[in-house]
DNA sequence: CTGTGGTCCTGTATGC
DNA sequence: TGCATACAGGACCACA
């Protein structure tokens, strides 16, 4: 569920309450999310007491707690996944999978609806996962370089909203700023890469605009599926000029809106400003 | 290698 | 009131 903006804003929680806290126990309460762990859930609670958690970190939509000792918690909050940090006093809310003691007196708890996403110890990983190399720098990253980016995508033919969904390519942009992006930019979605030209930069510009901005709001969210590690929503929702628009008057040109499925889910975009080639 | 579609899950909204 | 279907901020995997 979340993207670049809110996993970077659940991140900054984390970093922030976490670092020097050492884990004291681990209560998994489903074993789904931590699917990947070879030991099954009570090896993964073995493997994660008594970690001491240097700080967190992340690429892309990819988040991981570092421990002090080299290791790292791997996380992947895929469509539902969420932190919050609790008294333990606080009733535990619907569809908490994971509950982590801390000797702060707080726990950490992981929340996931759906669990497609999960968590697993990454040996070594405090740095970049190895789990995650594969992810491509995201548009904050102080390496990114988004000519090396336009080329690989102009060298495609693949629908451009495919290619900056995709995390090997660029990362960190998921269903909601791809569409916004695209409407930034006015470029159709279904537009190959190739056949972009010179408008792969305004994408790629358009989807760090609007990412930094949102990441200024605490995020978008429409619903409690998305909340920072108090349990607050981000407040970019209001700001979005596709995203869930359908119907709605274009903020350019007051054409409504159109919602389209495009690779099993919805694109949403302005007729006029955003046409069909 | 490239592009596409199915799959993993649960919950909610909508229509018959 | 049921029941079926579609859809949801993601990403992996098999297949042509």
């Amino acid at each position: 569920m979340p993207e670049l903006p809110e996993v970077e804003t659940i991140r900054a929680g984390l970093a922030s309450r976490l670092a020097n806290v050492t884990v004291t126990g681990v209560e998994v309460l489903h074993p789904r999310p931590v699917r990947s762990h070879p030991c099954g859930p009570d090896g993964f609670a073995a493997a994660v007491t008594g970690r001491t958690i240097a700080t967190a970190r992340r690429r892309g939509k990819y988040l991981w707690l570092a421990f002090a000792d080299g290791d790292a918690l791997l996380v992947q909050l895929r469509m539902s996944g969420q932190f919050r940090w609790d008294d333990p006093s606080v009733p535990l809310q619907r569809h908490t999978r994971v509950v982590f003691d801390t000797d702060t007196g707080h726990q950490l708890r992981y929340i996931d609806q759906r669990m497609l996403g999960g968590l697993s110890v990454s040996v070594g990983g405090a740095d970049l996962p190895s789990e995650a190399a594969h992810v491509a720098l995201d548009p904050f990253d102080p390496s990114y370089d988004p000519r090396s980016v336009a080329a690989i995508i102009r060298a495609r033919q693949a629908p451009v909203k495919s290619l900056i969904l995709d995390q090997r390519i660029v990362s960190g942009i998921g269903n909601i700023y791809a569409d916004e992006a695209l409407w930034r930019a006015r470029v159709y979605y279904a537009t190959p890469g190739r056949d972009l030209g010179p408008r792969v930069v305004d994408v790629l510009d358009a989807a760090r605009e609007v990412m930094g901005e949102a990441l200024v709001r605490g995020g978008t969210s429409f619903d409690s599926l998305y909340v920072n590690v108090n349990g607050q929503s981000g407040y970019f929702a209001r700001d979005l000029d596709a995203y869930g628009r359908q119907d709605m008057a274009c903020r350019r040109c007051a054409t409504p809106i159109v919602r389209e499925p495009f690779g099993g889910r919805s694109s949403f975009r302005c007729p006029v400003c955003q046409p069909r080639p």
